[in-house]
DNA sequence: CTACGGATTTTCT
DNA sequence: GAAAATCCGTAGT
């Protein structure tokens, strides 16, 4: 039940990437309730990182969220179609940010299949109730979050993080996904997920 | 299981 | 005008 605190997001993206991990990210709305587990980030790392959005300090109307204050959502559409949902790390002024890239549905599943497929989550078949939620845009859907949503206060009441369980788990470090186009950054470790999850996008 | 191409439209050049 | 932090269906192994 405990809000993960503003200071938490204060830090360089890639420390807040890895402790998102196990953590609960929360979209209340509309009379419902969807919980899920973080279990897949990639860190930004602002003007230095080639891969992002803010990389040598561009800051169009788009990326403006990022030179904010921390704790907020970054949401984008991705290739005409699809949002992608970040967070926003690291102090006023300095553009980080994690981006969610896999979730483990932990309540409101049925809602969640209802966004995904049009079907309750039994009428799913096996890969279908992995592919819920185990990719950026997936998630989105699932959690019914779109551009709509860019700017929350995730440390608020409608879209927010809270505290994990104090399960144990390994943490994986990987290249990140898509992004061939950012040469050297390309091959940078800044994804992060939990070993043998499911719900990981992709495994290496 | 992997590999490939098409979908679709905002965003920035 | 081109590219994009993706997903899905189809075809082949």
């Amino acid at each position: 039940m405990n809000i993960v605190s503003r200071e938490f997001y204060n830090r360089d993206s890639i420390i807040v990437a890895k402790e998102l991990l196990g953590k609960f990210l929360v979209h209340e709305s509309k009379g419902y309730k969807l919980v899920s587990r973080i279990v897949e980030t990639e860190a930004y790392m602002g003007v230095i990182d080639k891969a992002a959005h803010s990389y040598g300090g561009r800051r169009t109307k788009r990326v403006e969220v990022m030179y904010g204050k921390p704790g907020f959502s970054y949401v984008y559409l991705i290739y005409g179609m699809y949002n992608c949902l970040n967070i926003v790390a690291n102090q006023e002024g300095i553009p980080h940010c994690v981006l969610i890239r896999g979730v483990e549905p932990i309540e409101g599943i049925d809602i969640m299949a209802n966004n995904r497929y049009n079907k309750a989550y039994d009428q799913l078949t096996r890969s279908q109730k992995i592919g819920l939620t185990n990719g950026p845009g997936k998630l989105c859907m699932a959690l019914d979050i779109d551009r709509n949503h860019n700017g929350l206060d995730v440390c608020g009441d409608e879209l927010y993080v809270q505290e994990g369980d104090n399960e144990a788990f390994d943490v994986v470090s990987a290249k990140r996904i898509g992004i061939d186009y950012a040469e050297e950054a390309r091959d940078f470790l800044w994804r992060f997920y939990i070993k043998d999850n499911k719900y990981v996008s992709v495994k290496i």
